[in-house]
DNA sequence: AATATTATTTAGACAAATCTAAATAATTTT
DNA sequence: AAAATTATTTAGATTTGTCTAAATAATATT
C-alpha cells in the first residue's frame, strides 16, 4: 500500500490514541494532528476505503490489524531514526522527535533494517520507548511505574511520558536521563512534591506534573 | 524561504542542467524530472515569484543568487547521505541515489552539518562528485577525462557521470570502482572499444559507451 | 422531556501540484 | 517568405489535503 506522508502521519497518530480497544475520537486525532474535526472526517473516509481503519459515523477510528502493521512500521523508523540522532550524531534527547518526524517517512526495508543494525538492534529509543522489530514485535516493557507512584526507595529511570522539549530540557538541566538511579528522601503531602537524591548530587525537589512523567522500576 | 520537497527538486534540477550560463529550457526541465512541460510552465511562475530563478515567457529559466545557494544546500544533504549509506550502512553505490532523494528533503542545518562531520567532512560522494561545504563552497575537481580521451596509460578512477543503475551495477561486476587504477591496453578503432588492465584481473574491453562515463586522471 | 452543550459530519471553498488539449511563439525547412 | 515543425504557454480539470461555516447527531443538564 502506498501511502502519503500525511495517511502515515494520522495512522501513527491514531496508534499512539488507541489504547487497547478504545476507539479513537474524531476531535482527539484532531488535537494530536494538529489540524480540524473537519480534516480528520475527511481522512477517515479516505483510511478506511484503504483498509487501514474500521470506522463508522459517529462511532470512532480503530485500527485494522493491516493499520497497526503499518503503524508499527512507521514507529519503527521513527524511533531506530531517534536512536541514531543521539548515539550517532549527538543530538540531546529533546532534538530529535522533531527530525525523526520527517525521517520516518523515507520508506525503506533494507534502509529501516540496516540502520537498525548498525545501531546494535536497540530495543528502547532515547525518551524509553519500545522499538518494534522488523516483524512489528516490541519487547514487552519490563514492569514500570510512574516516580509518583513508586513505593520502592531506590530507583532507576526508564522512560519517559510526556515528552515535551520543555519537560526533556527541565531534566537534562537536573541531570536526570535514562538509566539515572534515584532514591526517594520524601513525600510532601502539601502539594504532592518529592524530594529525590542521586549520587553525588545534592537533594532535588520535583513536581507532581514532573514526577508523573518520569518512569521507574527498583533498582 | 520555505520550500516543498517539489520546488526543491525542481531547484536541484535547474542547477544540475544549468551549465555556466546556459538558460535550462522548459522541454529539458520536464524531461529531466519526468513530468510534463506545462508543469515546468507553472512551476517556472511559482520560483520567479519567490526570487529563486530569472524567468520570461519563451527565455528558458536560470538560477539567481539565492536559487543557486538554495541549490548547493539540497545538493549537499543529497551527497552527504549518499556517503552515509554507502560508509556507514554498507549499501552499495547503485543504490543510494534513491534514497538520498528523499532523505535531501529533510531541512535542518544541524542535522546536515553533524552528519558532514560525523563522515569526517568528505569532499566526495561515492559517484565522485563534490560535495558543498556549510557555506556551499566546493573544492575545485582536479582535473579528470573521461576514460576514452585520457592520453596518459595508467590512470585511476574519479567518477562516473553516468548514475544508472545499469552502468554502477556493470562496473560492479566487472570490479570498477571509485580509486580503481588501471592501464589502457588498446584502443580498437573498429567500435572505439578500450582495454583495460587492472591489477591481478585479467584484461578487459569495455565499450566506448561504458568509457565516455568513466572519469579518470593520471595515477 | 425539553433544552443546552458538545462532537461530528457535510457542503463548499482553496492552494499545491499535476495533467491533457488547444493556442501561440519560435525555429527550421523548403 | 511561406510552410512545417518544434517548443512553450494557456485554459481548464483533477487529486490531495486542508479549511470555515452550517447542519446534524449524541450527550449532558435542567
Ligand atoms: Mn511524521
Ligand atoms: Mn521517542
Ligand atoms: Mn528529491
Ligand atoms: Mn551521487
Amino acid at each position: 500500500m502506498n501511502l502519503s506522508i500525511a495517511e502515515e502521519n494520522y495512522v501513527k497518530a491514531i496508534y499512539k490514541l488507541q489504547e487497547g480497544d478504545t476507539a479513537v475520537t474524531t476531535n482527539g486525532l484532531a488535537y494530536e494532528l494538529d489540524t480540524k474535526p473537519a480534516s480528520v472526517t475527511d481522512m477517515a473516509k479516505k483510511l478506511k476505503e484503504k483498509q487501514l481503519i474500521d470506522y463508522e459515523k459517529y462511532k470512532g477510528i480503530t485500527l485494522t490489524a493491516e493499520g497497526r502493521k503499518t503503524a508499527l512500521q512507521i514507529v519503527r523508523r521513527h524511533r531506530l531514526w531517534e536512536c541514531f540522532l543521539v548515539d550517532k550524531l549527538a543530538f540531546s534527547w529533546e532534538e530529535v522527535h522533531e527530525l525523526a518526524e520527517e525521517l520516518e517517512h523515507v520508506r525503506s526495508e533494507k534502509l529501516t533494517d540496516r540502520l537498525s543494525e548498525y545501531l546494535g538492534n536497540p530495543t528502547v529509543d532515547p525518551h524509553g520507548d519500545p522499538i518494534p522489530d522488523a516483524h512489528g514485535r516490541m519487547a514487552k516493557p519490563r514492569p514500570q511505574t510512574s516516580l509518583d507512584q513508586a513505593n520502592a526507595k531506590r530507583l532507576v529511570v526508564t522512560a519517559v511520558t510526556d515528552q515535551s522539549v520543555a519537560l526533556l530540557a527541565f531534566l537534562n538541566a537536573k541531570g536526570i536521563r535514562l538509566g539515572t538511579q534515584l532514591e526517594i528522601v520524601a513525600h510532601y503531602e502539601y502539594d504532592n512534591s518529592i524530594e529525590i537524591k542521586m549520587k553525588h548530587q545534592p537533594a532535588l525537589t520535583i513536581s507532581e506534573q514532573v514526577a508523573k512523567n518520569i518512569m521507574v522500576r527498583p533498582v
